[in-house]
DNA sequence: CCTTGCGTTTGGAACGATCCAAATTTACCT
DNA sequence: AGGTAAATTTGGATCGTTCCAAACGCAAGG
């Protein structure tokens, strides 16, 4: 008795089925733990299925049962924190549901956004979620992904006709309200010569925060000068470089709204280049709260977004549409939370 | 002429084939390029694809042919800058080879480690890249991957018996070398009271950092101090946390070698509180060359582990694996560059 | 007219699972 | 024992693709 597992193959259920004299089928019940399968023959499978070390066959099942247990997860830029916090808070969420995460990164091209979409389309994925590119087309994803598999757009808005996708679930952070409730801080401690620094204008979410200053600007009857709107590549390095821009008119600035905190935190070092004290002769305010804000010198003034926490929600959301397929599309807008540190002082008296 | 697609379910080869009167074999046989198909019937195949928005089911077609599209990628902590830049870069080499990134993050848990492992093993990938938790066990982690498919073991070593898993590829940094790199360095900047401080000494990373920091110690003949030997979680916060205890005995170390640049950062912020100004008062070397080591104050001297250019060389082996399946295992071990910047001083005279 | 050969096309059996209706066994009640 | 209902098991078709051997059409050669 018990005759040994195949060799250069894998062990299927019809294997199994041979090694215990049943029938394929009473296998598969076993498998799936029905009720209808009897006690003994159960044990007796079990065993079986040890002794042979069975793996199941996913994609095999997924065919028949015209089913998939996968989620495409598309990133626009996997190496940024913000977004490595975000998938970990999707596979979390997907790994406990039996979901697996297809992974792609984009880089910011949209042209292997499309074929990393095209690639993982073939796998058949029950749902996609997407941080898109700066400048993704709606029409273009539309066409890589198909009208049939539901999608989740992350993070930012797609640009072209966008009337076409309004089928698409979106959950995007509250960028303008976050912007406000900075520049609105930085108002009440006493300032009124504020900038906005950083980010690239063909962001959404960089709009979407400039809007955000300049209604509350507005509002406080405060005037804004050109060279306070000062464009950089949202990272460190850029920020430091294009720190002079900001100084480079007759009214200097006394404090900046910045589009994230790495952009913050390079225009801290940038000021210390100029001799200025940050949390003390010019005040700063980032945005998403990356690890280093809280460690920074001085600890950074910014806007909670919880990617971690963002992640999960979005696996939930894309969960939830795979439940009620037809159910009318959701946008979803996340409150953020301003975390007031030491960088945003009140002005400096000279 | 021209049927309409189908409605509540996928295109198939099928409707292709009935859609412009030719067998589904021969649609088979244009999808992947045959030479052997007629220019016309191509090109008539081709139009109806387009036609009715056909997408290839990979799934179905490896069920067919016994092959895999997809790579296993397993990490303990996604959401580490260091794992999160890897895996773009396995992500960037898998993309462009037509295979497809199975995501999977552990969180250090050795019970996720095997759910997750079990789980993608459904998906029967062609190969699995896996950066293990912190205590894995050998032989639990090859009974979920079984011995079939190849593994590539990444930055950690696993516990238990290794022998078992000597079929596996392994590619590891050369930590020991690093930490001696480091150490030589503050010992020629005329340090002799140097600490090791961070990390578990459940890592193998941590042990091995270790063991190259004492080896050029007592190959400079200095003594080291029991309380210069500091655990620590590999964070900033506990970093900051556990800097007292450097201080806590007779001799007070002049310089630091961490176990990495969080680790760094974070004890450089628990010397400012003790009124101690890194980079004048104090020598430290970090590891990893995370993106803030370079613009800390003062910027952080480290060693580069180029992270993403080791996510394409994993790929690149684990690829190179499949090919061929029974050449004899690899085990790569890559260097590291020390970066010397302005946190290493000379000791400070008092 | 029959063969031979080449270039193309094709039906049907796989791959490893699930579904379903029907068959079989077991249990229970007169 | 006979009959019926419930519990359990099962064969065969099927998912969407690929493989393979066989068949087809057609031109050249005998």
């Amino acid at each position: 008795m018990g005759n040994t597992p195949p060799v250069g193959r894998k062990v299927t259920l019809s294997d199994i089925a041979a090694g215990c004299d049943v029938s394929r089928a009473t296998v598969s019940l076993v498998l799936r733990g029905s009720p209808l399968v009897n006690k003994h023959t159960r044990a007796r499978v079990e065993e079986e299925l040890l002794r042979q070390g069975y793996v199941y066959n996913r994609a095999a099942a997924n065919l028949r049962r015209r089913t998939s247990s996968s989620i495409a997860l598309v990133l626009n830029d996997l190496a940024n924190p913000f977004f490595a916090e975000f998938a970990a808070g999707v596979d979390e969420i997907l790994g406990n549901t039996g979901f697996v995460t297809l992974l792609g990164s984009t880089s910011e091209s949209t042209e292997r956004e499309l074929a990393v979409l095209g690639s993982l389309m073939e796998h058949g994925p029950a749902g996609i979620i997407l941080s898109p590119a700066e400048s993704s087309d709606a029409q273009q994803i539309l066409a890589a992904v198909g009208s049939h598999t539901p999608l989740l757009l992350f993070n930012r808005e797609v640009g072209g006709d966008i009337a076409a996708c309004d089928h698409w679930d979106r959950l995007f952070l509250d960028n303008q309200h976050g912007a406000r409730l900075a520049t609105e801080h930085l108002i009440a401690q006493g300032h009124q010569r504020i900038a906005f620094y950083g980010g690239h204008l063909s962001s959404s979410s960089c709009r979407q925060r400039r809007a955000g200053y300049t209604e509350s600007m507005q509002k406080a009857g405060l005037p804004v000068q050109p060279n306070w709107m000062v464009e950089c590549i949202p990272n460190r390095l850029d920020a430091v470089a294009q720190c002079d821009q900001l100084f480079s008119g007759t009214a200097a600035p006394t404090a900046a709204v910045c589009y994230n905190d790495a952009v913050a935190l390079g225009l801290m070092l940038g000021l210390h280049k100029r001799g200025l004290q940050p949390g003390r002769d010019f005040a700063l305010t980032g945005f998403d709260d990356i690890a280093e804000a809280a460690v920074s010198a001085p600890p950074l003034t910014t806007l909670a977004v919880t990617p971690r926490a963002r992640g999960r929600q979005a696996a939930e959301l894309i969960l939830q549409r795979l439940q009620e397929p037809s159910s009318s599309p959701r946008q979803t807008i996340v409150p953020v939370q301003l975390l007031v540190r030491a960088s945003s002082c009140a002005p400096h008296v000279a």
